[in-house]
DNA sequence: TAGATTGTTAATCGATTAACAATC
DNA sequence: TAGATTGTTAATCGATTAACAATC
C-alpha cells in the first residue's frame, strides 16, 4: 500500500468501480489490462485511473500494464474486502426486504448479518435467512456479530434516531436510503442513496 | 432564473437537499430561513448555500434571510417539478418492486407511470397500480405518455441493452441500480445507485 | 530496437470557503 | 441606528487532465 498522501473521496469511490471490471476481466479471462482500455470501458480518463491506482502502490509494468489477478487482489486489500464485512440492516419494509433478498448479489465479501425493525409485528419473522430483531437488541448484536456497516431503509422521521443507535453501537459506516439529511460524529461516513433526491436532480437536465 | 453561469453537477445534487429542509420548514410553519440556519441543519457551508442559490437569481433579502414559500417555489421551478415528471421503471425484480410501490412516497411531482420487465410471466401482472408491460411496448409508451425519466433495476447483464432501449425511445435522464457502468449518449444524464458499490467504497474508511 | 504504457510532474480546471461591502 | 444577512469577489483548496521521461 503507502503512498501516505490523503486519498479523496472521489477516489474512493471509483475504486469499486475498477474493481467490477477487472472482476468481469478475471471471468472472460483476460490476464492484462492498460489503464487505456479501462477508461475506455469505465468512461473514465486512463491518466486518472493511473494517477488513483499509484496512490496506493506501484501495481503496473510500464510498456505492458496491469496484471489483473494481482491488481484485483490490491484493489480487495484496500477496500477492506479481504475479510467478510458483515453489515446491519435497519427497517424491513419494502425496500428492507429488496435490499436483503439482494444479499446474495452483494457477495465479493460483503453480507447482510443481521435486520432490525421497530414494529413488534415484523419482529420474530424470517428475512433473507435471518430473524427480524427489534431495534433494542440493535447494539449487543451488533458488537456479538461484529458487524461494522449499515443500511437504513426506514421511513425519514425514524432516521436519525436510528442513525444515533448506530453510531453507539459503534457502527463507522452507513449507507442511508431514507430521504432525509442525518448527522452522525465525524468519524462516521454516510452515504446517500434515496431515490427521490436522484430523480429531483436528474430532472434538472430535462430539455 | 437566468445569471448564464453553467452550473455544476455538484449544485444540482444539493438543491434538492435544500428543498427537501425548506418542505419541511413549510409544514412546521417556519416562513424565513437563513443560510446559516440552513447550513447548520444540512451540514453544508453557509457561504456554499448562498452562491449555489444565487447562481440562479436573487432570491433572498440583505439582514433577513431568504423567505421559504418564495424559494421553495424557485427551486421547483429550477428543477423543473412544476409539471408532473413521469418515470419509466424497468425491471420488476425485487428492488423495482420496492420501488415502485415506494411510488406514493416520491410525490413532490414524480410518478411512476409505467413499468417494464422482459419475463413474459411477469408481464400483464399488477404492481403499484400498473400493469408490468413487455420490453417491446416501451419505445411506444413512452411517447404516449410523455415519459421523461427512467430508473433501470434489471440484472447487471441486461442494463445496457435496456438504457440503449431506453435512449432510443428518448429518455434523456436514468437512475441505474444494476451494478455495471452504462455508456448512453453525452446528452443523456446517469445517475448511479448500486448499493454494491456504495457499501465497497464505505468499507474504506474501517479502521 | 520500436512500440506501448506506466508513474509522476506540471498545467489546468473547478469547487469550496472566507471575507466584506451593500443593505434590509 | 445597530444587528443581521445577503450576494459577490478573492483566496484557497482540491481534483482532473496533459505531457513526458522512464522502462518493459
Amino acid at each position: 500500500m503507502a503512498k501516505h498522501e490523503k486519498i479523496s473521496e472521489a477516489v474512493v469511490r471509483r475504486l469499486p468501480i475498477y474493481l467490477r471490471y477487472l472482476s468481469y476481466l478475471q471471468q472472460v479471462e483476460v490476464t492484462t489490462v492498460s489503464s487505456q482500455q479501462m477508461g475506455r470501458n469505465l468512461d473514465v480518463n486512463p491518466a486518472q485511473i493511473r494517477k488513483d491506482l499509484a496512490a496506493f502502490g506501484d501495481f503496473g509494468k510500464k510498456g505492458i500494464g496491469y496484471d489483473v489477478n494481482y491488481l484485483v487482489e490490491q484493489i480487495r486489500q484496500i477496500l477492506k474486502l479481504t475479510d467478510e464485512i458483515r453489515v446491519a440492516l435497519v427497517g424491513a419494509g419494502n425496500l428492507g426486504h429488496a435490499i436483503s433478498n439482494y444479499n446474495a448479489y452483494l457477495k465479493d465479501n460483503m453480507r447482510i448479518a443481521a435486520i432490525f425493525d421497530s414494529n413488534p409485528n415484523k419482529v420474530g419473522n424470517e428475512l433473507a435467512g435471518l430473524t427480524i430483531q427489534p431495534l433494542d437488541e440493535l447494539a449487543e448484536t451488533i458488537a456479538a456479530k461484529q458487524i461494522k456497516l449499515a443500511i437504513i431503509t426506514v421511513p425519514a422521521p425514524a432516521a436519525q434516531s436510528v442513525c444515533d443507535l448506530l453510531t453507539q453501537a459503534g457502527i463507522k459506516g452507513i449507507l442511508n436510503f431514507a430521504p432525509t439529511t442525518i448527522r452522525a460524529p465525524k468519524d462516521v461516513r454516510i452515504h446517500y442513496a434515496d431515490v427521490t433526491s436522484n430523480l429531483q436532480s436528474l430532472a434538472y437536465y430535462l430539455t
